[in-house]
RNA sequence: GGGAGAAUUCCCGAGCGGCCAAAGGGGGCAGACUGUAAAUCUGUUGUCAACGACUUCGGUGGUUCGAAUCCACCUUCUCCCA
């Protein structure tokens, strides 16, 4: 370790997609190098939605404090920018009492703008440039906002495929908001060093069909948790906010109202969620920094778990000595 | 027992004589990702030594210069009358 790394905080994350086993196996982790967990997930930082979102529960937690969990009410926004305040707070927290720290979570644009510091600046409140440009392209279309994008800032319109509305507005609405480029704003929020030592662990499965079993699987057991009955009393939730974009609820309500059978709930829940989980795959595997853990060529959980340790203990970010 | 209809590429489903390796959707696979990220969006999907060739549209045989498309028989399935 050169000693630039040994200023900074050493964090250990925990990543892979959902259904992996990241929330047991981090919780292994925590209890072997004395750590407390910080999540990363968009969606377990809601309360309620417990089953939905898979949020691990007291018994799960054997003891081990989890933070940026069930704290915030379902009709609240968040942001990445939130996400790196309230997970920066938490980990000064975590190490101020001399505790490890380990994140654990599968949205990673959070993890990766956590880890590699990526500066979120201030902006103006944005509501009514966004009204403005969501009126703009009902009336002249996606193609003139597109086009006026590409005038504005070309390398962020070529690096945007203009059927993706959602991120040509908010290009525009950053140059509105703030008369820069974005392509300018993004070069500058990756310039300041990030405070961060990062240990990735990666879960992976060699063979995908295993992963894709254990998403059913899951289904199966969260509709036995009671999945409806929560969806049921969430049905009422602003489509707008966040949490109306959790995987679990969506999928169910179509059966409340009556247009599909259950068992088509059900099915369309293991689909988005298989879906999910490769975009996870996507994102994660371009990250070369990750050190991959292939469960399904572990014979059990207790193997992987001590392959994570070792990787862990070889890279010595939580320095020597006083670790068993 | 009699009558009507259907069988299409992994699935659903269009095609009804050449412009068909075959629309569209699903699923799969691959990818992008900076304030919605469990979201949003893109590409690809018969095989191959691949601007060309080869094998596909239940089976077999025909008609035709040419068939997934027309005819005959067979197989399976659905529906209707008994």
């Amino acid at each position: 370790m050169n000693i630039e790394k040994q200023n900074k905080i050493p964090v250990v994350a925990v990543v892979g997609p959902t259904a992996s086993g990241k929330t047991a196996l981090a919780i292994e982790l925590a209890k072997i190098f004395d750590a407390e967990i910080v999540s990363a997930d968009s969606m377990q930082i809601y309360k309620g939605m417990d089953i939905a979102s898979a949020k691990p529960d007291k018994e799960e937690m054997q003891g081990i404090p989890h933070h940026l969990i069930d704290f915030l009410d379902t009709n609240e926004k968040y942001s990445v920018k939130r996400y790196i305040e309230d997970a920066s707070a938490a980990i000064r927290d975590i190490i101020s009492r001399n505790k490890r720290v380990i994140i654990c979570g599968g949205t990673g644009l959070y993890v990766d703008s956590l880890l590699q510091n990526i500066v979120f600046e201030d902006e103006p409140d944005n509501t009514t440039v966004r009204e403005k440009l969501r009126l703009r392209r009902e009336r002249e279309g996606i193609e003139a906002l597109y086009n006026e994008l590409k005038e504005i800032d070309p390398l962020t319109a070529d690096s945007l495929h203009i059927n993706n509305e959602g991120r040509v507005i908010r290009a525009l609405e950053t140059y509105y908001l703030t008369g820069e480029k974005p392509s300018v704003i993004r070069e500058r929020s990756k310039s300041v060093p990030s405070d961060y030592n990062a240990l990735y662990i990666g879960l992976c499965y060699k063979d995908r069909d295993v992963l894709y079993e254990r998403i059913n699987r899951r289904v199966e057991i969260m509709t036995e948790k009671g999945l409806v009955e929560e969806a049921r009393e969430y049905f009422s939730v602003d489509k707008k906010n966040t949490a109306a974009q959790a995987i679990g609820h969506k999928e169910i309500i179509p059966y409340l109202s009556g247009e599909i059978s259950l068992a088509e709930a059900k099915d369309n829940l293991k689909k988005a969620t298989r879906h999910y989980a490769k975009r996870q795959m996507t994102w994660f595997r371009r990250n070369p920094d990750i050190n991959n853990i292939y469960i399904d060529e572990y014979k059990t959980f207790e193997d992987a778990v001590s392959a994570a340790a070792q990787i862990i203990r070889d890279s010595r970010i939580f320095g020597e000595g006083e670790i068993i």
